[in-house]
DNA sequence: CTCAAGTAAATGCACTTGCATCTACATTGC
DNA sequence: GCAATGTAGATGCAAGTGCATTTACTTGAG
């Protein structure tokens, strides 16, 4: 059997404990100021990226790595708060383009602030410029299978 | 405001994604073998640690970063999958004092070489011994408030 | 002792998630 | 054209989670 190094174990354990404590830390941020999850922000966000042409659920759902029917169910939501719009697809009667709306986008905008010093201060103070770039580039190395 | 400097906002995306491939990996890998949960993991492991002397739900739910009601919620679950006692505490009537079963002990043993292996794999071969080391040793520079 | 305040754990309810399946449309091969 | 297969997205049901509150006990002040 293939045991992993004490120093993967460390790896690991550390790694979820600081996306926890971080997690935890811009959610309750977001929640004291009653804005919406996290999760939206990245859908809101990727929305947006794609601009006046809008994007297709299943595109989404890739990007934002959820389940189709997690995907399916988020748009409810955020359909149903107003923060987005589904229009047919003119060539694929499946399908539908997700658009943002204006409230989607000030949302979007009103999260920002808040999560960025949520993060800020989450992270700045245990480093100096170096340590960030390294981590980030060791982080970086674990994401590609 | 305190606007985040881009490797910042390097390190958390990463962190995240990190954090959401290789648990993805470890679950999926439990699963296909029939086995609980990763969370089920920690929390037979941190029973078993406590030995014969047992432990009280709100240690637990404090070692593993768990709200009162979902520790309380997981603990059923494991009692009625049969892993661990539930016994009355002789000088506190409010409480309860949970040991493992043989078979919460069987179950945990089981799931360990699924679990190293999936971690194994999804991290020794992106990293040199150093890098693995530097990256424990920054990841926990995270974990402290 | 007694009452107020505190702590351990459980629980009702609404909402979310996971799984499997379903519906609707599209594409391919004949 | 039209069956067979494939793909986009929705959905019923069971299980899990979050929030607020409740229940049961303990502790501490007077």
């Amino acid at each position: 059997m293939t045991q992993p190094k004490p120093k993967t174990i460390a790896v690991w354990t550390s790694l979820v404990s600081a996306n926890r404590i971080l997690l935890d830390d811009i959610e309750d941020a977001l929640k004291n100021e009653g804005l919406p999850k996290l999760s939206w922000y990245d859908a809101l966000l990727e929305i947006e990226k794609a601009g006046g042409t809008g994007i297709r659920p299943y595109e989404l759902k890739e990007r934002l790595l959820l389940p189709q029917y997690g995907m399916s169910r988020l748009l409810d939501r955020m359909a149903k708060a107003g923060l987005i719009d589904r229009l047919d697809v003119e060539d694929d009667g499946r399908g539908q383009i997700i658009r943002l709306t204006q409230k989607g986008l000030n949302i979007r905008k009103a999260m920002w602030p808040i999560y960025a010093a949520a993060l800020t201060r989450s992270v700045e103070p245990h480093f100096s410029q170096a340590e960030v770039t390294e981590l980030a580039r060791l982080l970086k190395k674990l994401t590609r299978a």
